[in-house]
DNA sequence: GTCTATACGGGGATAGAC
DNA sequence: GTCTATCCCCGTATAGAC
């Protein structure tokens, strides 16, 4: 049994209820991803997670307090991905090269930029905060990293880091979009080269 | 009455018959530009565009063959608008700039670029063509463009004008989404800068 | 061609028993 | 905490009258 170490915590909040608590929510994220927030049922999600209706208007109030944990994790996972990709080793532009041209699912798209497409996520408010949010932090980081690498020489003195950062970002979003529309991965790496080509300065 | 000019068609293929088909086209693009296709159902088609249930059922077999249609439009319309500016007068980067700098319909997005996003579209072989056809399309005319700039000089050699283009295209598909993220079609226009930026920065 | 009537399952949620 | 029963409206389509 695990709770067997564990010391003086309410029980209700360990053991099995915690495990549907949390299948809900990973269910609500696979879901968001494959089908978007209009495309998911609480049906669905109940079915994928294994809980009945009960359990999940136990834990949660309806979808749309389910699809805020669910973002919510989604926005805090690539964050913490990316950051440590922009903390490590290297020149600005190599860990800008580093985050571009990691391993992405990129069939199934970028889990938050896919929601910016749902009429009911951006309509409502609390929904489209972590979105706004995380691509916010995300451009925001860039930018410095572009704007190191310009003080350092490696970019172009005339690039507005904030442009670029934007830009990068917009690049590949778009990305996931083209390989979607194609039914291949190959046109995002396309995408990459093509904008990895003109961040090169001549002397590289 | 329209009739009254035409002569020796069938009268059902004329009259208001037509106008209702027409109608029920045009509302379906509306609203798989507003609400996507899982989020778009018959009854909002038919509310929007002034046909009854026998009417709409009566022109399409259902909601995808209708969707084919209005996909099948909005493919044609924005290649048709594409064309006119890449044939427009101007150096090649000339071109490229008027159609990247038009004006959109920022915060609604890409009515044919949105549908990648789209299950059920993606899933349906049929509704996915003309997503694909369109793509293809625009990256390879614009690769042609940009293979024209470089072999009149206006750009640096070493450029790949297939990998250009592809970036080129994704990163509007993707101002897109950061501005719709955002609440702000401010992001599109940063977005546009920095790839014009970027690409300046290659000139000769 | 267009309308109304009808059908059946699903979406989204509540009620109350265990 | 979780389950089953129930609710009501909507999604998607067919049938048949006008």
């Amino acid at each position: 049994m695990r709770e067997a170490w564990i010391v003086s915590v309410p029980t209700s909040m360990y053991g099995l209820g915690v495990d549907k608590r949390e299948r809900l929510i990973e269910s609500t994220r696979e879901l968001l991803w494959e089908r978007g927030y209009v495309g998911t049922s609480p049906k669905a999600i109940q079915e994928r997670s294994g809980a009945g209706q009960g359990s999940m208007y136990h834990h949660f109030q309806g979808k749309s307090e389910l699809a805020l944990a669910a973002i919510g994790r989604d926005a805090e996972d690539l964050r913490a991905r990316a950051e440590a990709e922009f903390a490590g080793p290297g020149t600005a532009i190599e860990r800008i090269t580093v985050y571009v041209r990691r391993e992405r699912d990129i069939l199934k798209g970028c889990p938050v930029g896919k929601l910016t497409q749902d009429p009911e996520v951006m309509a409502d408010p609390e929904l489209r905060k972590p979105v706004e949010e995380y691509f916010g932090w995300l451009t925001g980081r860039l930018a410095e990293l572009f704007d190191e690498g310009r003080a350092a020489g490696e970019l172009a003195p005339e690039l507005d880091p904030l442009a670029t950062a934007t830009a990068l970002v917009a690049m590949l979003q778009g990305g996931y979009v083209l390989a979607r529309a194609a039914g291949s991965p190959d046109v995002f790496a396309k995408a990459v080269d093509g904008a990895l080509g003109l961040l090169a300065t001549k002397e590289n």
